[in-house]
DNA sequence: TTTT
DNA sequence: TTTT
């Protein structure tokens, strides 16, 4: 009824982007998010959250993700389930992601040290990056800085 | 680095309570929380999410929740992974709750039909249900419905 | 950036329907949240909280919220500022909701007691309660006690 | 009951560090908090919120936080009231911080460009800058970029 | 009284 | 199958 969850920490892998049969766009991605406590040995753990988007976000995050950014994601825990090539039954949670904000930029790749994208699923505007699955020839951040906004909020999902 | 979870959904089942070699208490139960939309038979589904309590709030959530009580929980995504009984390496992600509302009492038991009662996983106090694992003898809202604390924030995971 | 809040707690006062001059709904609501440890006195104070709701979330939370009611509240904290008819500014601080739960139902009205009611805005459909302003003369509970869709996220605020 | 709020913006100001009679450390600071949505003229607004840190907390952040900083908080909202010096009753809505990141480190200070302090109260441990409240004289990710865990869960607030 |  |  209920279903909300917020995270901060950085991707484990590059994102990979898919497109449905239907055409839409479908971008997953690992998060190792640090403990806040160390275990028995010292050591602090993390948790490794996989994630999920649609549509425009999904491409927007598979254009400006890159393993290693810091970034923070909204969304809600999702279970579903499938049977394999082994007909066994495997259960599977991740986060559906409606909200990802992009904390570092890609400074790696000539980008300025602007931190901030923004992307929301929205039932209104935003074409940005509609379409577009080439990678990496665009820098968000490049002219302004400014967030961009992206929308999918009419989801059939 | 930052990992919050809140959900409102109904147990699936009682919650089951155990104990590890150590002596400290864990009750897992799951969650299914409905989702906001409906799919594309016109069907709302839910999405089930196991829940990990430990200590005094595991064993208040053993004595107070059952099957099909609504409660909220907050707290934050785990995952880890252990090998099975054939070698095969599962994986699980899980919430680990710090804070548990009973939304609703048991009226079913003859309690009154208060709604509230409440536990948090805190540094300090609480002694309530400390090593009461009999289920269901007590029932936090019987004399005055004011919320319960419990204490269980010194965890070693 | 990211601005998330959620909120359990209850109706200080029955909700107060207005409308813009553009003939927009909003409701006004405070909500009095419990806080989760007590002051130097021993007692549990609560925060309460002012909640603006908006459209057809506007109607429905005037229309079946009352006071006392447990409610679930799903927003972000807005701040805004005016100059009083003493010609001092006033700052706000309140939390404009996306999301309300009516976690108990209209007992006292003759209504069941299924809990649940569940009222997000979306992007598209939903038109329950549109243009209704009159309070009270229905329960979404009455049938069915299924969740029921409302829309309101193409606000121009 | 619950009352959960997570930020991130940036800090309009240096933080403010005070001490209670009883010398407790005390740290404020106005969050900026950029919209999703643009106003009718185009423009993007934020909301501008008022954060209390407590203790250690409020010792790092007092360190380490400086105006422009992007920043994550989650707390909870406070409402309290008090009289003013004309006599007159100022009710405060604010956001009692329990956690705290650091998305950006102290760069124009010499420091280098590691993302990532992290800050949550806890029941136990942590002294770091216990005491301390001169600023600006260390630099917790100028050694290795690690969280620096600090504690304050056991507050009398 | 507001940040990039 | 894991990030800094």
């Amino acid at each position: 009824m209920l279903n909300r969850v917020i995270l901060i920490g950085r991707l484990t892998k590059d994102p990979e982007l898919r497109y449905t049969p239907a055409g839409v766009a479908v971008t997953q991605f690992s998060l190792a998010v640090d403990r806040n406590f160390k275990d028995q040995n010292g050591e602090r753990e993390a948790d490794f959250i996989n994630i999920v988007t649609w549509r425009q976000l999904a491409e927007t995050c598979a254009n400006y993700l890159r393993k290693g950014r810091l970034t923070a994601v909204e969304g809600r825990i999702q279970t579903r389930n499938y049977d394999n090539n082994e007909g066994k039954r495997v259960y599977v949670t991740e986060v559906v992601a409606d909200n990802v904000r992009f904390l570092e930029s890609n400074k790696s790749e000539g980008g300025n040290s602007n931190s901030g994208g923004f992307n929301r699923e929205e039932g209104s505007g935003g074409s940005y990056g509609k379409g577009n699955n080439s990678r990496g020839n665009q820098d968000p951040f490049s002219d302004d800085g400014k967030p961009i906004d992206i929308s999918d909020d009419d989801l059939p999902f």
